[in-house]
DNA sequence: GAAGTGATGTCACTCGATGACATCACCATA
DNA sequence: TATGGTGATGTCATCGAGTGACATCACTTC
């Protein structure tokens, strides 16, 4: 894989995969991977900000398609359920992928730093759609709420879907878990 | 300053909360903080893991009181309300030192690192009052889910009140956030 | 006062990250 | 087809975070 290879970009993240898979993420140094993707490890820091960021590429695109479909909700949908209308349009570009993402959340997990990364990445995401909830015309402080146990339901779903069996749909899952949120809170 | 003062853990900790006031977290090596507390680097990093950590010293104290609280809960409250007293416990400990809070996330909001450590600090009080809540006999899924956001709640809360004027009483505002969750999700 | 103990310092090193500058492949155009 | 421009990559030097190995210091105990 010579120096000006197509798609260095990818190259870099797959190679990323593969070692973080092969020998865990703090075993791997940058220059491996650079290396196993025929480039420098300088060459590797002006496509991501850092380590971390190799493994998180799709996260804008997520974002901004779970956005895209909070606006193109009915504007009669009540904040919880535009905001459900989002978490379908994350199911639909995740729940095909059930493998991958699989072993992906593994190596997050195994690892303190990237999930401060997933962390932070989530917390972008709810404010993304706090913003897109105001700009419905939402008041702040029901907004970031809205948005916050959202994003807190699509968490917690994704995990249990990675988890759980294979051919489970993540847009039931999701569901069910906002079911069950409505039903919490409600009870009381 | 000598070698051997005591509370060499106290005395990098205001070193640290100085230094990054004065000109913040990045521009502040872990070596500019040992010398101010008459140590060394080296030393630094045999009392916190890592240059982040310094800003976090509370947080292991605080997560127990509300565990605490939320075990001390009667066995007869909903989940949400056990969760609920638990805010009460943070409110109790954090309330009382608003201007220090109010530093301390400038520093922390300013600066992407403390912010995705702080996340994985909520992350592990989630965790740990999802914990709580199972040994009530709360099942799994509503467990975490009850526990995700009644941390979503101290979040939004505690920022409000940071951000608010400082006669305000935090657990006013936790009160206020609760019961605008419980309308949130109730009106649908 | 000698031995032991725990806290600290010193040194060397690896790795992540970045700036400055050189080099390469490719493309347009004269 | 030669020439120059452009963007992607490599090379080099450097800083700071973080760690292991080992020396040193103050203090305690017998």
């Amino acid at each position: 894989m010579g120096r000006w290879e197509p798609d260095a970009s990818g190259r870099l993240r797959e190679a990323a995969m593969e070692l973080f898979l092969e020998r865990g993420y703090e075993q791997t140094t940058v220059a491996d991977i650079a290396e196993r993707a025929g480039l420098t490890a300088r060459t590797f820091f002006r496509y991501f900000a850092d380590k971390r960021e190799v493994l998180f590429g799709g996260s804008a695109i997520l974002e901004a398609r779970m956005v895209s479909a909070l606006e193109a909700a009915p504007s009669s949908a009540s904040p919880l359920d535009a905001v459900a209308a989002a978490l379908d349009a994350a199911a639909d570009m995740l729940g095909e992928r059930h493998k991958l993402s699989k072993q992906r959340q593994a190596v997050i997990a195994a690892n303190g730093e990237l999930r401060e990364r997933e962390l932070i990445k989530m917390a972008s995401l709810s404010q993304a759609l706090a913003n897109g909830l105001r700009a419905r015309g939402v008041p702040d402080s029901g907004a970031n709420l809205a948005a916050e146990t959202g994003v807190a339901v699509f968490r917690i779903a994704f995990e249990s879907w990675v988890n759980g069996p294979a051919r489970a749909k993540l847009s039931d899952v999701m569901h069910a878990s906002m079911e069950q949120l409505r039903s919490l809170t409600a009870a009381d």
